[in-house]
DNA sequence: GTTTTCAGTGGTCAAACTGCCCAGTGGATG
DNA sequence: CATCCACTGGGCAGTTTGACCACTGAAAAC
């Protein structure tokens, strides 16, 4: 379940150069090749590695603008609501969350402008009963897990 | 920079089975090696595919808490800030919003009891003047990116 | 104190894939 | 009409893969 130092070392080697292969990878962490190969399907096995799907940047799809929105839905509306929102392309995550704004989803628009007709969108849905929306502006830390997984390596 | 509707079966193709090489890719999309090889290459130029990374799960590392924490910010210590959160393992992203709270950050914990001191941890910091967190109870559409990619290559 | 179990090593093998090259084709552009 | 460009289909040497194997050492079980 936890990882130990080298599943660590392989992970952060996997995340820095994703093209190596098995072989290669064995040579930088100087141990045998069988022992990448069991690790690697270990980890995915586990669980703790769901896959190695190609990272899409939206704006480079020309959805430069992201924003985040809380949503506050009507009683017992919860799977109605879910079921609408995966409808909708530009809703890249939803949870459901505590406090009282009952869901928070990440969108993304191709402009501002067009940011208002995904909100209609997505807020034009019985269920829903307000939405407040953040823009994001910047993104000082994009998301990562690299630091996370050196330190879950590291208090064996 | 737009994408095609070839681009975009290929990134959905890889997106479904990522250890598919470069020959068997080309062999189910119809097309010659040498297209796929120039397809792959331009996507990841062109940075509409960032990378091939493994996509590792906080909760698999022993952080199955995620939160969503909106910080108010002290003027001028924006940069403070983030110089600090980057610091901090559990915290998976960090984005400057608009509106009244100033960033939005995404943090896990290994348990409820233990977001707390990844809170402390966060909010301990001069220029942060408030945080509101909101724990994540379901993820019910988890990051994804597939369906803007098919939405993207039809319009063309 | 033995025995078992297990992860890791270092090696082999055939099959497959990669990166790289090439000439040829067809459509779009100038 | 010439040029450019993406794509095709092919070939090549070199590397990697997945699958095996026997062996070692350490930890766990008895």
């Amino acid at each position: 379940m936890a990882i130990d130092h080298l599943d660590g070392r392989l992970i952060v080697l996997l995340a820095r150069e994703p093209r190596i292969g098995v072989l290669e990878a064995s040579r930088r962490l100087g141990v045998a090749r069988g022992t990448v190969q069991a690790r690697m399907d270990r980890l995915q096995s586990n669980g703790v590695i769901r896959g190695f799907g190609p990272e899409v940047d939206p704006a480079a799809l020309g959805y430069p603008v992201t924003a985040f929105a809380t949503l506050e839905i009507k009683q017992g509306q919860g799977a109605d609501v879910r079921a609408h929102l995966a409808t909708v392309a530009e809703v890249l995550e939803l949870h459901t969350i505590t406090g009282h704004g009952d869901m928070l989803c990440r969108l993304v628009a191709r402009s501002n402008a067009d940011l208002q007709r995904v909100i209609d969108r997505v807020v034009g849905f019985d269920g829903i009963v307000r939405a407040s929306t953040a823009i994001v502006m910047e993104n000082p830390v994009p998301l990562r897990i690299i630091p996370l997984v050196e330190q879950a390596s590291q208090d064996v």
